[in-house]
RNA sequence: GCCGAAGUGGCGGAAUAGGCAGACGCGCACGACUCAAAAUCGUGUUCCGCAAGGAAUGAGGGUUCGAUUCCCUCCUUCGGCACCA
């Protein structure tokens, strides 16, 4: 008797990755006669290691990837690398090693892990940011965006790094205390000069995602960090006659101002600050300033200020109300200077309390008592008609709003507005390891970009490292040193690079033509692939890569760069594989799973399939290493029972039936779970079919027409999941290389049709019999059936039933 | 405080145009094979109960013939934002 073959899957994957590799199998090329489908999964960050995660995010969407390719699509399904950025000069830094070397290295080792799990990536597409080929555009990007006047340079309070030594974006800065979101040391703000791209002209086009699909999650975080909210302007003046503008979101409580407050940095605040309160002003000035932005923004803070001695004058009835500063006004919202409604309002309403300000009720909620503001305890938020308020007086609760816009604008000293809590992108970083930013500073001609023929400007090599920390662009003898693009005097370069979410905001177009010398992408590619059709990744991008792509995408397009509103149509979250302990893996914990230790024990076929299986995929769960075992099992299973020499029995033709029956609604299953990322059911399902295929092998039907179906249709339909051995077994029976050429099977809708059914018997909607009837039995049949059970009969005890509910096919329900 | 997501066996999870709760897998128990172990195969496995039966999808209420699914009020966990005028 021959020795079946042992699944040995060291030795099958790297041999047909290695064919496949050959073959180009995976490779994607433009074809018009075949619909596109642009498959991309967020690149990963070259930091040291490679990650069960990676794994998570790669191997779900690749099989997703295959499935599409198998229905027929021209599947682009490409990988590349987030190479810049501050780890790989932390790792400089620290061990002597040049952040070039030291990412090239994690790069090849990357290549060999990502190679191991096969999956369909065209690697001829490989995009790698810190390669000169690829930021010579990101940096002509930047000049597209700066000719725009999408690039500007503000001198401002940012937020800085005290640890990383550099500005970070305000999405950048997480968390209760305010902290960096890569290194997690506390912010602290700084006044400086930098660059700043303007993502806030996008703002309500950014809260518009009528043309995506993405999930409800991204769009709310989204949504919340742009932060829209409507209301009103409305300019107050001072006694000298310094206009004073507010943005207010109740102008209907303009009545009730009692005073101002402006931020302690507020540019009028010197110039209304009286002679009597100038040393109060200023000392509490210097205190603010000195405090730390989460001190000062505590929500639980008691609040402070002082008066300046300065009056302010109430557009809509003339009074003289005074004027605060206090750092509850931020100077970076808004104007940087409130109307104050304490009646109205909790904030100013404590402040108010604290500093004996007055508190006069302008709206009066419909339930209530008249209310007396000096005997408020608390502000009162709710809605309702306006009372003490002029003209405005009675107007109702649901008019008011309106009613107070129409008024001010009426008089001329207000309008409708708008205001967003979104900012504008700080870019620059004062960092090496990132790609220059291409502008030129002269002492005459002022900013000018380098000219486009000379791009890119390359990072120099030779770069000494200080343990101050120091930019080594700065101290680089020559580097900087060079001439002015406009008068040809000698010049500097901005030694700052750019955050590294410039550079994956635009990845997904390298990938169309990564060599392309004439442009940032071959617009031919574009046209045929672009926009991404599926795009998955962690949602911790939420409020930064993707909002910044999407962005991006759109000032292009402005630009006439690129085409349609958005640029990735649906998007999916993965959720995130945590340690055995239910901590999230690290190495200081001790906790992380390495994905070649398990590929070396169970080959990559299994792992994937036991990523797909084990956990909802948007949701994530503890990795078990006992559970992988459960995967493994069902692999060897499938192995077993299609490497079993085939003696064709005698079945029972209800058996084959049975078994055609549960292979289409099997497929069925699978076509829908593989659409909608429900990948754990994809393997269930798969197994579910293994246990009937093993039961029908019982039965006699091997061999038979029916059996050779099933087989056929199982290994296409694990293919995806598990590529190497569904192409081993598929070659081990004889059928045409390759699997992954193969098409979708097409479910028999006929076949997986049931005949018979168990039709559920209730009484008072508890289960009390179950009875097996064809599947198209009448109302009329069922319900005596229903009623003829004898366990219903001893419910009902003789009793005639007050009701009885028949669903068709599905049960009855009587009710007594 | 505000916004969002989620609570189902010992564990991961399955089932929602409202209709058999716990598919599939892990774990566990027993059995077969074995000198033995591993592997493999078989049986069982929500809880209480000998059983008949009863209870159960975070808690409480509601709608309904019928609720894991819809509505209301809570509780817990996780994520985000946070003096945003």
């Amino acid at each position: 008797m021959p020795e079946l073959p042992v699944y040995n899957p060291t030795e099958i994957e790297p041999k047909w990755q290695a064919k496949w590799d050959k073959d180009g199998l995976y490779q994607a090329n433009i074809d018009y006669n075949t619909p596109k489908f642009y498959a991309l999964t967020m690149l990963p960050y070259t930091s040291g290691d490679f990650h069960i995660g990676h794994w998570y995010a790669m191997t779900p969407p690749d099989a997703r990837a295959r499935f599409k390719r198998m229905q027929g699509y021209n599947v682009m399904f490409p990988i590349g690398f987030d190479a810049f950025g501050l780890p790989a000069e932390n790792a400089a830094f620290s061990n002597g090693i040049h952040p070039k070397i030291w990412t090239y290295a994690n790069i090849d080792r990357f290549h060999r892990q990502i190679r191991s799990m096969g999956a369909m990536f065209d690697w001829r597409r490989e995009m790698i940011s810190c390669d000169p080929e690829y930021y010579r555009w990101t940096q002509w990007f930047f000049i597209q965006l700066y000719k725009q006047g999408l690039a500007y340079r503000k001198f401002a309070p940012v937020d800085w790094c005290p640890k990383d030594q550099t500005t970070l974006a305000r999405e950048q800065v997480e968390g209760d205390d305010r902290h960096c979101y890569r290194c997690g040391t506390p912010v602290i703000k700084k006044d400086l000069e930098q660059w700043f791209f303007k993502i806030t002209k996008y703002a309500d086009e950014l809260l518009d995602y009528s043309t995506i699909d993405w999930p409800d999650r991204v769009r709310t975080l989204q949504t919340n960090w742009i932060g829209r909210s409507e209301g009103a302007a409305v300019v107050f003046h001072t006694e000298q006659g310094d206009p004073i503008e507010v943005f207010t979101t109740r102008p209907d409580t303009l009545w009730g101002v009692t005073f101002m407050v402006l931020a302690p940095e507020h540019p009028l605040v010197q110039k209304i600050t009286t002679a009597d309160f100038k040393s109060a002003v200023n000392a509490y000035i210097q205190q603010a300033a000195r405090q730390s932005d989460i001190d000062r923004e505590a929500t639980d803070k008691e609040k402070t200020g002082v008066f300046t001695g300065g009056h302010a004058v109430n557009p809509v009835n003339g009074e003289k109300i005074p004027i605060w500063i206090a750092d509850y006004v931020l100077m970076t919202y808004g104007t940087g200077a409130i109307m104050a409604v304490p009646a109205h309002d909790q904030r100013d309403f404590e402040f108010a309390r604290k500093y004996g300000l007055e508190v006069r009720v302008v709206i009066m909620p419909s339930d209530s008592e008249p209310l007396d503001g000096a005997k408020l305890i608390a502000s009162i938020p709710a809605s309702g008609d306006m009372v003490n308020s002029g003209p405005l007086t009675g107007t109702p609760a649901d008019l008011a709003l309106n009613a107070a816009i129409n008024y001010i604008a009426e008089k001329g000293f207000g309008k409708a507005a708008v205001n967003y809590k979104l900012r504008d992108w700080l870019i620059s970083r004062q960092r090496y390891w990132g790609a220059p930013i291409p502008m030129i500073y002269c002492d005459d001609c002022g900013w000018n970009q380098v000219p486009e023929d000379q791009l890119p400007v390359l990072l120099p090599d030779d770069v000494e490292w200080r343990s101050s920390g120091v930019n080594p662009l700065t101290i680089h003898p020559t580097w900087k040193y060079t001439t002015c693009p406009v008068c040809d005097k000698p010049a500097t370069r901005d030694t700052d690079t750019m955050d590294t979410f410039m550079c994956s905001s635009w990845y997904h177009l390298r990938y169309l033509s990564p060599h392309f010398d004439q442009g940032p992408f071959d617009p031919k590619e574009y046209d045929y692939w672009m926009p991404v059709n599926t795009y998955t990744g962690g949602i911790e991008h939420a409020t930064l890569h993707l909002m910044y792509t999407r962005f991006f995408h759109k000032a292009l397009r402005d630009m006439g760069i690129t085409k349609g509103p958005e640029p990735m149509i649906q998007l999916r979250n993965q959720g995130m594989v945590l340690g055995e302990d239910h901590e999230k893996m690290s190495k200081s914990r001790g906790n992380v799973i390495p994905p070649d230790d398990l590929v070396a024990h169970y080959g990559a076929d299994t792992v994937r399939a036991y990523l797909m299986f084990y956990a909802r995929w948007d949701m994530g769960a503890p990795w078990s290493s006992g559970g992988i075992e459960g995967a493994y099992r069902w692999v060897r299973r499938v192995w077993t029972l299609f490497t079993d020499p085939v003696e064709k029995g005698n079945p029972r033709p209800e058996a084959l039936r049975q078994l055609r029956r549960k292979l289409h609604q099997t497929l069925k299953q699978v076509t829908h779970d593989f659409e909608v990322f429900e990948f754990n059911t994809i393997v269930s399902g798969c197994m579910e079919l293994l246990n009937e295929m093993y039961k029908a092998r019982e039965q006699g039907a091997t061999g038979t027409a029916e059996w050779n179906e099933a087989v056929d249709i199982y290994l296409r339909m694990m293919a995806p999941v598990t590529p190497h051995v569904a192409e081993e077994l598929w070659a081990f029976l004889g059928k045409p290389y390759s699997i992954h050429q193969q098409s979708w099977p097409i479910t028999d809708l006929e076949a997986a049709a049931e005949d018979l059914i168990t039709l559920i018997v209730q009484v008072d909607g508890k289960l009390r019999d179950r009875i097996t009837v064809p599947v198209d039995i009448s109302e009329e049949d069922a319900r005596r059936a229903a009623l003829g059970s004898e366990a219903i009969k001893k419910f009902l005890e003789g009793a005639a039933p007050k009701k009885v509910i028949v669903v068709p096919g599905r049960l009855v329900n009587i009710v007594r």
